[in-house]
DNA sequence: CGAGTTTGACCCGCGC
DNA sequence: GCGCGGGTCAAACTCG
């Protein structure tokens, strides 16, 4: 027990400064009551109690004082139990420990516990202490009037009756409430140290026992903040769902002239049969549908979902026969669709010729990709599917190879990625996803899900430049980039058009050169550089920082280069007032919300506050994520096994850490 | 032994 | 037509 302090305290200064969303965060776990004194607001309210003198208990209140200006009481109930040092009692004993104005302004008060002058000094902890019994309230009561007596009048006739009254209440207190003015009263020195101890004691049981409710407070405080964070993202994944049935019902309103209702019913036919099991909690696939449905109706879009990534060749077909997964999607009626990559979108208007232009632009659409850079050691990100790696090859101009990753959260998810490492920064991990989940997903991958899923849809908003495009991007770049990224890039040149994500916080957005056909902008969102300091942690909590980041958002342009030419768009950060809907507002009033946008942030700080563990209860990650790791490391000196590249003698060293 | 990874081979589209 | 580069397959291999 520290001497002098008034109260004992763990010094544990990092505890002690905390920020706010690491005390928050603490709250997730028990708290060992041991470090209950740890608490922040305890922590500034034991600076601020005012040591108690008890010097003067022996004599009369007034002995070594000349001015009743200042009275000081020896009754300390609840604290200062370790004021037993000499040199500690000297040091307080010229301390005025009660201003007579606060005194006199205590009594209008008319609350006795605020107004006791016997214990104004510590008042702040003896709220949340022990009630004092009757008796002992008697003797307070008379204390004080015996004080205001003595101070009003000036008269030292008080004085007797103020000896008597604490004497008496010394007696009172001897067991319950020991003070070290009791045994300077004349009490027996060996039982001083017991009675500090069990006075110690019950102050830091009191002190506990509010810690522990305080505790409890701010727990089912961060539960609800929780709670109404995943309520609020599923509600904006619903209402941006409508919004693209809406664009969709649009656009089907001038082909087949179908209904919103036909078109939501249908799609919700499409996503139960999506479904192929998954326990859990499972959110609907639309949550990582990346957009590019939309652009198709009905069964057209679940075929595209099938078939995105899954269009082969007659050579693959019979090259697999067995493979029943890849024989149901050559079955698929754009077996003859290109597959996953470049050379796909060509072959629409080579092979597919016969199909209308809208059509090879919904095929275009379906290979939109999204691309995101994170800075990451590791050798892939946690997104929270569960990845199968079915090859790796080197890309030419990259000396690290390009592994290729296949969904198997579900048999036939046509979802894939690849991973490779930026050739100019070998930190910096790029992830391209492509295609549409056709299964439901875990909580940890409905974020990045959102977050592609967003910046599908902004692609494609993009590349049809109307209104509701550009609020769709509007609101893409309000929500996601402002978190993610100092910097965006979109590209919907083709033959792939691709939204890069940048979640490297590079100083120099330009440091890393791009494809001429990529139009950058930069975000500039210092406040955020720590949180994007490990952006492959970050990545399931984007979209909670996108909302808290969304009024910050200074400006997205957009690109398109369809034809090779840029044209850049600007999209303010203001709704267009014709765009101007209720998704905007709901966000609008939930982020600039004080209260919810710290809590938020709190939240998301201290998740990333915790790398290792960005996705609570996601297994599937740790273990993508593991297997990824040995992946690397036993990659070995070819990736590229590709007879025709020149470029298959790059060593895999490449990766850093390998 | 099953799941996942590695890697040589193959196919395709595009550009020349 | 040929070569290049991207993408995928699947047998062999590794690992738990």
């Amino acid at each position: 027990m520290a001497k002098g302090s008034g109260l004992s305290f763990d010094a544990d200064p990092i505890k002690h400064f905390l920020p706010i969303p690491t005390v928050l965060n603490s709250f997730l776990e028990p708290q060992p009551q041991e470090h209950h004194h740890h608490h922040l607001y305890s922590h500034n309210k034991f600076f601020k109690i005012k040591p108690f003198s008890s010097s003067s208990s022996m004599d009369s209140p007034f002995k070594n004082r000349s001015p009743p200006s200042t009275i000081q009481f020896p009754l300390n109930l609840n604290c200062s139990t370790t004021h037993h040092d000499q040199e500690e009692e000297e040091e307080h004993h010229n301390r005025p420990v009660i201003d007579e104005m606060d005194f006199l302004a205590d009594k209008k008060s008319g609350n006795s516990e605020e107004t006791d002058p016997t214990n104004t000094a510590n008042h702040t902890e003896r709220k949340e202490s022990n009630t004092p019994p009757p008796e002992l309230d008697f003797h307070i009561n008379l204390l004080k009037l015996l004080s205001c007596y003595q101070k009003v009048t000036g008269s030292s006739r008080g004085n007797s009756l103020l000896q008597k009254c604490r004497t008496g209440l010394h007696l009172l207190t001897a067991n319950t409430y020991s003070d070290q003015s009791i045994v300077e009263d004349g009490l027996s020195p060996n039982n001083s140290e017991d009675k500090r101890s069990k006075s110690e004691l019950a102050v830091l049981q009191a002190e506990l026992e509010r810690m522990n409710a305080e505790n409890r407070r701010l727990r089912e405080m961060l539960n609800q903040v929780t709670n109404n964070y995943s309520t609020l993202q599923v509600h904006m994944m619903n209402m941006m769902q409508q919004q693209q049935l809406q664009q969709q019902n649009q656009e089907n309103g001038q082909h087949d002239g179908k209904s919103t209702e036909e078109v939501i019913k249908q799609q919700h036919h499409n996503n139960q049969n999506g479904h192929h099991g998954g326990g859990g909690q499972m959110v609907p696939r639309q949550f990582m549908d990346l957009g590019l449905a939309a652009a198709a109706t009905g069964s057209e879009a679940e075929e595209a979902s099938l078939s995105s990534s899954e269009g082969r060749s007659g050579r693959e077909k019979s090259r697999s026969p067995t493979n029943n997964m890849e024989s149901a999607r050559e079955d698929s009626p754009e077996k003859g669709s290109p597959r996953w990559g470049p050379n796909k979108i060509p072959r629409l208007g080579v092979n597919g010729s016969n199909k209308t232009p809208d059509q090879a632009t919904e095929a275009t659409m379906r290979k939109a990709r999204v691309s995101v850079r994170a800075r990451s050691e590791a050798p892939m990100i946690t997104d929270g599917c569960q990845w199968r790696k079915y090859g790796q090859k080197m890309a030419k101009g990259n000396p690290c190879p390009r592994a290729y990753y296949r969904c198997t959260m579900a048999a036939g998810c046509p979802v894939r990625k690849q991973v490779q490492r930026c050739a100019e920064d070998r930190t910096i991990l790029i992830t391209t996803y492509e295609g549409t989940h056709n299964h439901p997903l875990p909580p940890a991958a409905m974020a990045m899900a959102s977050a592609t899923s967003s910046a599908a849809r902004m692609l494609l908003s993009g590349s049809m430049p109307s209104a509701d495009g550009l609020m769709n991007s509007n609101f893409f770049a309000r929500t996601l980039l402002p978190c993610s990224s100092s910097m965006a890039t979109i590209s919907a040149s083709a033959p792939f058009p691709t939204v890069t994500l940048d979640l490297t916080q590079s100083p120099n957005p330009l440091q890393f050169p791009r494809p001429p056909n990529q139009f950058q902008v930069p975000f500039s969102n210092p406040q955020h550089n720590n949180l994007l300091a490990n952006p492959a942690a970050l990545l399931p909590q984007i979209f909670g920082q996108a909302l808290y980041n969304q009024s910050k958002f200074s400006g997205l342009q957009l690109s398109q280069d369809l034809e090779g030419q840029q044209h850049p768009l600007t999209l303010q950060s203001s709704i267009h007032p014709s765009n101007h809907n209720h998704l905007a507002d709901t966000v609008n009033a939930l982020t600039n919300d004080p209260n919810f946008t710290a809590a938020l942030a709190a939240a998301i700080t201290s998740l990333i506050g915790n790398p290792g563990q960005p996705n609570n209860g996601t297994n599937n990650t740790t273990a993508t994520t593991t297997t990824a790791n040995n992946n690397s490391g036993s990659v070995t000196t070819n990736g590229n096994n590709n007879a025709s590249n020149g470029n298959n003698k790059v060593a895999n060293s490449s990766f850093p850490g390998n």
